[in-house]
DNA sequence: CTATAAATATGACATTTATCACGTTTGGCT
DNA sequence: AGCCAAACGTGATAAATGTCATATTTATAG
């Protein structure tokens, strides 16, 4: 078994803050699971009874809508936990986790997050911000869906991005989102946000190669999203 | 000095966790204010140091835009608390709370809320779940921004503030909020607001009374805002 | 009570964005 | 390689919503 003191995605999480007791009991009740890109880790509606600590790749939390569209909430990463929200509540899933590259997470059950909740202040802080920050995004996001148009979204969502994920060698963006995930994200119909993207790159703020995408002007595409 | 014992709005709160002794110490931290419609609790930006037990009124939550249009993020009424968010993640307050009916509020020093979340399991529980529901709602809201036109919103809004507020004698809704409050809850143009309500009165779902809104068809409206 | 400002209301028009239709490219799969 | 499905791209058009102008009503200060 993979031991949870050597991990150290386990870090940049809340994780990080149980002593080497609790670390073992950790380890000893998680379970690892690899899911291929596509795939679901879980489903809205469904009883998780546990959180997802994400080792690797990359997910999209997301909402199904009646007209079949896909609105995705957020992206997740290594040292991000899935499914806490939930757990807390005690409530079935309200929304639907999917690996948009191939992930690695582990399943921790429910009880033993509750029980260092219950024992270690500091893990309880920790857990207690992440959900607050989670909260502020959230919010930051609505007020951002009102007060701009969906270029403006566009830019921010890709600098975003750039800033979450990184990019590749050959400065492409190391997330690769298909358009229509894209427009899932900007909350835009498939179509607008390919129009988008022509137009930005036409006007040289960020270059198309194939499927890919490069940021050739942060500056300016900074400027466009405020 | 109002004894905090005695305070039907604490229990609605997850101050409802504390034990006789630490309601002894709530009451002797907290200080009582009255803010009067109109006015503000604290502004974006603004360092605040502790929460706000909302003890009568409603208040809202909101954020100003470049345009000069304020987003409404959240209705608050007494048996909530406020600023816990920014509290916690020992930020600056994110968004600004203004009085939208006279209300009274306690406040909470910030020192007392950790004290009682390190040494009181039941209440930090409490909290966290509290937050949880926050996030939820905002998660929710964003994808309805997304997901609904207007006109959805706006029924479903006005069915919401039914829900959290109730009416007045008269069947109007008990929470008066101008029309560009309104607009500003569902993220819409005051114009647009005025106009659609006119519609659903002339639908016969609401009835206008002067700037007071009567729900006339509840299940019209529900089904509207699917 | 009156003057004045603020809120409500409505029309005309512009803009943004979605929708539909269709063609092209790309990426597996046998 | 060659086929098929999915993803990408673009035009034409419609629908939703915002903006500006301008009444009208209501609230408020003096």
């Amino acid at each position: 078994m993979n031991k949870c003191d050597q991990c150290i995605v386990r870090q940049l999480t809340s994780l990080n803050a149980l002593n080497k007791e609790e670390v073992i009991k950790l380890a000893n009740s998680k379970t690892t699971y690899k899911i291929k890109k596509g795939e679901a880790i879980f489903e809205e509606g469904e009883v998780t009874n546990g959180v997802f600590c994400v080792k690797d790749g990359v997910g999209k939390l997301s909402k199904l809508s009646a007209n079949g569209k896909d609105q995705i909430v957020k992206l997740v990463k290594s040292g991000e936990l899935l499914g806490q929200r939930s757990m807390i509540s005690n409530e079935p899933a309200n929304l639907t986790a999917k690996a948009v590259a191939d992930m690695e997470v582990c399943f921790i059950p429910k009880s033993e997050i509750i029980g260092f909740f219950n024992t270690n202040n500091q893990f309880s802080m920790k857990l207690m911000q992440s959900v607050c920050e989670d909260l502020k995004e959230s919010e930051n996001d609505k007020i951002a869906l009102v007060q701009k148009t969906v270029k403006q979204r566009l830019a921010e969502t890709l600098l975003h991005l750039h800033d979450a994920f990184g990019e590749n060698p050959d400065k492409t963006l190391k997330v690769q989102l298909t358009r229509e995930e894209l427009a899932g994200m900007i909350g835009t119909a498939t179509e607008s946000c390919i129009r988008l993207l022509s137009d930005l790159n036409k006007l040289e703020l960020i270059e198309l190669v194939g499927k890919k995408i490069i940021l050739k002007d942060v500056k300016a595409l900074k400027k466009l999203a405020e």
